[in-house]
DNA sequence: TAATACAATTCCGAAAACAGGAAAACCGCC
DNA sequence: GGCGGTTTTCCTGTTTTCGGAATTGTATTA
């Protein structure tokens, strides 16, 4: 604890918040500033922050933003209830498009959780309710966040062992990359009888302030009948609603 | 850097992760078996990030949740738009029983951020356009979300000099301490011509999930009419709107 | 192109914080 | 009251941090 009662700690987190009440990015001098804190330290404070991603650079500048690490730890103090609000007459359109079951997932360490379902109409098989896990290489809405994640992530949830639920269900690493590198080009995941028996689900990234994708949304239906609606227009809609929430989570600054 | 390539940072940071993976509340034994750390490490570590409120510990049990702070961060991320319906719903409501604009200030930083305003019918005067940034110690809105910040935030806060906008603000120290006092037991802040000239107006705090206050209400109108209200009818009004906003918010679990 | 101003970066010794073994205190449970 | 485990205190060698001074980088202007 140094004279004005702080910690190293507490300083690292004051430069967090710094830059997280900035609209745009800060230079290190803007920082200094208003922390009242000398050029070298903060460049070496920042450059620590950086390091472990907690604070990010834009690219080509020197201004600094809150990074991904940071981004996904904050999001993860949202409680399943704190979704409604934020989220749900966004989803309830597409419902009402596309006459599907839709869900909000996150990104949840080295799962999708999802966070909020809306169905149609008179609709009572619960295939994605809040709070369930789904995994990331065999339910569309994982794919769809996996796909955009670092490669160093991805590597990582490579190295371990992967789950198989159906004969349909891809577990071979160049399987799945070649997989997320379709997600990356078409620009939806497609979930075909892969983790559920019989069901078809398409997901779509979404990203929040960054960048980042954090979240997704998936639409989830019985294959028989879900396979009638083409695929483009599942996307088209999908990455409308994406754009939507994209907003409501601060991406578009 | 230690062996592990672990800076003393990067521990707190997974000391956060591990917490906020879990689903529940996780006592420094556990927090330690997962990140492979001595008893004794764990407990000065989480010792410190509960010092700065990065942590909490459940009432009454020995687990660790994650704090209130990192709420603050991730709240100054969300955009700004779109702030809930319901909210404007309240504020509406707000504006026809008063017929005064009502506006939901955000804290951000160090000042106070309008994030939506709801004028009366007829109106044109825009007090506080959704952006406009309003000076902690000389807006109603800012000095009720001032007067119920820690006193470390306030410290920081008053260590820097003021601006003085009319001959009202108030910019010394004890002068604002004072003030904020009479806040708090008031239950309402109150700024008559200390930053516009001719306006009065009266501010609300607005709690979030863990009773941080991060929100506030404010009501603006030219002094001549708005004087003729008396001071308890917008308290009663503001608080109620208060407590149905805190909901929104998820104050209540 | 040179001159200027300011931002970013590197260096480094003194000062402060951290690390984790050992041991004591605390707790819930028979 | 005794027992097994968890939490907390204590403490010293080690590591990290701090920030002044000096250097390099980068726009902007003359």
């Amino acid at each position: 604890m140094n004279a004005r009662g702080e910690t190293p700690l507490s300083r690292y987190v004051q430069i967090l918040e710094t830059v997280a009440a900035a609209r745009t990015g800060l230079t290190l001098t803007e920082i200094g500033q208003q922390l009242d804190l000398r050029a070298p330290t903060v460049h070496r404070l920042a450059g620590s922050l950086k390091a472990i991603d907690l604070l990010a650079q834009i690219e080509g500048s020197k201004s600094y933003v809150l990074g991904r690490r940071l981004q996904l730890l904050l999001h993860s103090t949202l409680s399943l209830t704190d979704y409604s609000h934020l989220a749900k007459v966004i989803l309830r359109e597409l419902v009402d498009e596309l006459g599907e079951t839709v869900h909000l997932a996150r990104l949840n360490g080295a799962v999708a959780e999802s966070v909020l379902m809306v169905q149609p109409e008179g609709s009572n098989r619960a295939f994605v309710q809040p709070g369930r896990e789904l995994p990331l290489h065999a339910a569309a809405s994982g794919k769809a966040m996996l796909a955009f994640q670092s490669a160093d992530f991805v590597d990582r949830y490579l190295a371990k062992p992967r789950a198989r639920f159906t004969e349909n269900t891809k577990v071979g690493k160049d399987e799945i990359r070649a997989e997320l590198e379709r997600v990356r080009t078409s620009g939806i995941a497609v979930c075909d009888n892969e983790l559920d028996a019989g069901v078809l689900s398409y997901g779509h990234p979404v990203r929040v302030k960054g960048g980042y994708v954090l979240y997704s949304i998936g639409v989830t239906g019985l294959a028989d009948r879900f396979r009638a609606t083409p695929t483009e227009v599942v996307r088209a809609k999908l990455s409308h609603a994406a754009a939507l929430l994209s907003k409501e989570f601060g991406s578009v600054e």
